[in-house]
Parts: structure tokens; sequence; C-alpha cells
DNA sequence: TAGGCGTGGAG
DNA sequence: TCTCCAAGCCT
């Protein structure tokens, strides 16, 4: 068993996916010749424009963004008229884009730059990140394309390119794969021509090294990507995991009384609505994921209320545990198996109001019962004739 | 630190 | 019809 720290880990990270200088003069060539040049925001350097840009592209598509910059360009021309605007106004301009707190971190944004900047954006990213709805990446975009300072940006499009053309494993919204892209993507920086590299990476990643159906031979970096070199272009990068799926676990009671099982009409609305089904001590409560889980505390309380107005108990009986899967959660079913003397007032078929009947065993096949109860009560009756006979 | 936040496009 | 995700940030 070896443990290998963090720094052993950035170190064997480092040598595995060693950097070159041909990386970034490659993309930045390719650039130059193929990428993208004529989109609204690349007419100017002016930060005003840039920032704008960047805060309504994240995670937003380009053709989205263009009629919703052109607008707010116009009514809000610079930096001082988006800081005196009244909030409804920008908001009412930023409607139908998604994301909203972008847009109220934008109009806070821009007080602030008025306020303690004069109306000059900082070129310095650390300064910017301060700001509200700048993250590390939008500072280093700001900054690279309007100032044309040194910084790294990491969004989907570098995270994809960058997982693909240097072949990393794991998903990249995760914390320890995303801490070795951001070190990676430091690493390459280049010396100069840091907007049209940063231009670049974002337009391999749009234009050709694309989710679906790549153009690799486009590409520049196809002579030194990894997962072209090794067929795994279509898994990197890997996908968001699913998350695990939830478990619930419900004692189901089964009161028994001659061949005649106790079973509770269930509402219309959640689960198995409107269907029969035996009566729950206590409803389905969530649990931990496991194989299977142990038996929940039986509540006494749950317990006699909900046996107590259909007559006398003996003792119970718990049943195997049965395993249902649903597409959103897992269910345990612990039947409780009991023999019930009804209360005087209860008949042998109907006992309140519609919500609990007794059915015989022998109409269970044509019950309108969830799968795992219909199949729990057959066997159910299969015991019951295999003891009387 | 994973989840929430909006909308539209692609497969 | 449904899933996945796109120039991320914030909590």
């Amino acid at each position: 068993m070896t443990h290998v720290t963090p720094a052993a880990a950035a170190a064997n990270f480092f040598s595995e996916y060693a950097p070159d200088a041909g990386f970034s003069s490659a993309v930045i060539e390719w650039q130059k010749q193929h990428g993208r040049h004529g989109l609204p925001w690349q007419q100017s350097r002016a930060a005003y424009r840039v920032w704008l840009s960047e805060i309504m592209l994240q995670q937003t598509q380009v053709s989205a963004v263009i009629p919703y910059y052109q607008k707010f360009l116009s009514s809000f021309p610079d930096v001082h008229a988006l800081a005196q605007a009244p909030s409804e106004q920008v908001m009412a301009h930023w409607a139908g884009l998604g994301y909203y707190t972008r847009a109220r971190n934008l109009h806070q944004c821009a007080k602030r730059v008025v306020a303690e900047y004069g109306g000059e954006f900082p070129a310095d990213p650390v300064l910017l990140q301060d700001l509200p709805g700048i993250g590390r990446s939008t500072a280093a975009a700001i900054t690279a394309f309007s100032y044309g300072t040194k910084a790294a940006i990491l969004d989907g499009n570098v995270k994809r390119v960058l997982a693909r053309a240097f072949g990393i494993h794991g998903y990249p919204g995760s914390k320890p794969v995303e801490d070795n892209m951001w070190r990676l993507a430091d690493a390459l920086l280049p010396d100069s021509g840091i907007e049209a590299y940063t231009q670049g990476l974002m337009d391999l990643g749009a234009t050709v090294c694309t989710r679906s159906s790549p153009t690799c031979l486009l590409c520049p970096l196809q002579k030194r990507c990894v997962a072209k070199a090794e067929g795994l272009t279509e898994l990197l990068p890997f996908k968001k995991p699913k998350a695990a799926t939830k478990q619930k676990q419900a004692v189901m009671l089964v009161l028994m009384h001659q061949d005649a099982v106790l079973v509770e009409r269930r509402a219309d609305i959640g689960i198995w609505g409107g269907l029969l089904s035996l009566p729950e001590l206590d409803g389905m409560q969530a649990c931990e994921p496991s194989r299977s889980p142990d038996l929940p505390q039986l509540p006494t309380d749950a317990f006699n209320t909900v046996i107590r107005p259909f007559g006398q108990a003996g003792t119970g009986r718990l049943l195997p545990v049965m395993e249902h899967v649903f597409t959103h959660f897992r269910l345990w079913i612990h039947p409780l198996l009991m023999e019930l003397q009804p209360a005087a007032a209860s008949s042998r078929l109907v006992v309140a109001e519609d919500k609990y009947q007794w059915l015989p065993l022998n109409q269970v096949q044509d019950a309108a019962l969830p799968a795992p109860v219909k199949s729990l009560l057959l066997s159910l009756a299969r015991n019951v004739q295999s003891t009387a006979s």
C-alpha cells in the first residue's frame, strides 16, 4: 500500500503530461489562419466590451450572446452608463439570456469599477477576480484580450482540448483533475502572442475539438494529441459521473386474517399513485446506499397507530427483504407478517372509507398492486397453500 | 466542494 | 422525448 502525497502526485502528473513550447506556437499559428476574427467583441480591446462579452459568454453559446451583446452595448455604451442605469433596466436587457445572477453581478461590478477604479478595469487578474461575477478564468480572459497579460484561462473548451491533447483521464469538474489542468494551462502559456493563443484555444474547442465528432484532420495538435493516438477521442474528457442512486426502505405490514391480507389504497400523487399496496409502518425512509440495509428501527408509536384501528395483532415475523429498483431510486422492502384479529367494528371486506380493504389471497393476481408487492403476496399465497395441504 | 443556476442546441 | 452540456461563478 503506497501513499501518494499531493506533491508527488503533481510531480507524476507533470512527468506524464510534460508540456512543450510547440503546443502554444501551433495554437497561435492556427488561430491566425483559421480562428475566428469577426465576432462583435473582437473588434475592440476596450476592457468594458471584453468584460461584457466574457460575462455573457459564461456557459452560453456565441450565437445566443450576439444579439444581447449588441443591444446591451447600444443602451449602455460604457461602464459609467451601465453603473448609473437602474437595475430593472439592466435586468430587462438580460431577460432571456439565463443565469440572472450574472446580470446582477454585472451591474454591481460596473458600480465598483467606477467607484474604486475610476471607470478603468484593472489589468491585474488578481484584482479583477475580486469583482463580482469574475472568476479565475474570466479574469484571465479579460486581461489577456484587453491588456495582453499572460494568464491562463480554463473553460469548457480548454478543458476538452487539454484532456484530449494530453490524454488526461478523470472528470474535469472534480477538484483534483481541475487543479491539475490549471497547472498545465499555466505551464503551457507562451511568452508572447497571448491574445492569439487564448483565442486559439477557445476557437479550437468550439470549432474543431468539439464534444462530438471532432474534425481531427483539421487540428494543429493532431500529431501531438494523445487521445488521437490512442483512440480515446470519444472517451475524453470524462463525463460527469452519475450520482449514486438514492435508496429508501420501508417496513410493509402484511396483516393477515384467515386467507385475506389488509391492503391500502395509495394517494393519487406520488409513487404507485392510486394503486393498492401494503400499509407502511413509517412511510418510505431514505437510507444510506448499501447492498442491503439493516432493518430500520420499528417505531412503536407508528406501530400502534397503524395497526390498532384494525384489531389485535399477534407476534410479528419478518420476511426476507426485497429489493425494487426505480429509475430514480432503489427501494428495500421489509415485510412484517402478522396475524390480525379484526376489531369488532371492522367488517371482513371493508375497513375504513374504502381506503383499506381485505384482499383474499386468491385475488392477488388480478389486483391493482405494484409489481414487488404482488410478487411478495403471490409467494405468500403459495406458502399458505402448501402449508394447508 | 459538489450543486444550483437558465436557456437553447445537438444527437 | 430525453440527456447532455455550452466562453463559470458562487456558496
